[in-house]
DNA sequence: GATACTTGTATACAAAAGGATACTTAATTA
DNA sequence: TAATTAAGTATCCTTTTGTATACAAGTATC
């Protein structure tokens, strides 16, 4: 393999890795709404359109174990979980905007076919 | 719903329409491969490790109907088919960069605990 | 006292995505 | 003649994702 090929091989396993930690149709949704002030489950829940429950649960587990954000359980009466971004989630950013952008362009695309 | 929920909606559509275009595990590896020199079938499969025939002929024909990828058949003894980006596909550059460097940080972030 | 709200979990099921393997058809090469 | 290449398709199987529904335990409301 030349240093080329490998290069190439490098890039792919690290687009890879980005999709598997933040691809799919909901993870940055999630991220950007807990961003945007909806810090309890049913306010995450009702700000993302046609999300079930035990979605976002799975996918609130997945973003806390890497790191991008946090559970915190409020010991008040009742108690409360709250879940914030991470600063190292706030790093997204440079991938949201971009994706955003880009389904803005594509939509006016295919529209105008 | 406040002006803010209702741009805070369209973002969420923007990002999931982009995912559903380019996300999963091989659309973009695919669209760099090609974009940089692999044009027919076995060359593209040989460059992206792992992936199979079933899976790349699936995700050629995604990509061919989103308009990112063109599949040209060379009239030649024998008959060759050829894949190219499109000058649109190229837009993807956008997306793909900051996906690669996002992959590598996590990378080191996650080695690094 | 009965009912509803909160923050999920549990269960069962359906659909989509991904993977393994074999096969096709025509041409080329050994 | 046999094996190989090219560009996939066919079949079957597993995993992931998504949907629907019910349930829990405590608090708040009617």
């Amino acid at each position: 393999m030349t240093k080329e090929e490998k290069r190439f091989q490098e890039k792919i396993k690290s687009i890879q890795d980005t999709m598997f930690v933040i691809g799919g149709k909901w993870k940055i949704p999630i991220i950007l709404s807990v961003y945007s002030g909806n810090k309890r489950f049913n306010e995450i829940s009702n700000s993302i359109p046609k999300i079930t429950n035990r979605v976002l649960s799975k996918e609130l587990k997945h973003l806390e174990e890497n790191l991008l954000i946090t559970r915190n359980v409020i010991e008040d009466y009742p108690v409360r979980i709250e879940y914030a971004v991470t600063d190292y989630g706030l790093g997204l950013e440079e991938i949201a905007k971009p994706l955003e952008s880009w389904g803005k362009k594509h939509k006016k695309k295919i529209i105008g076919k």
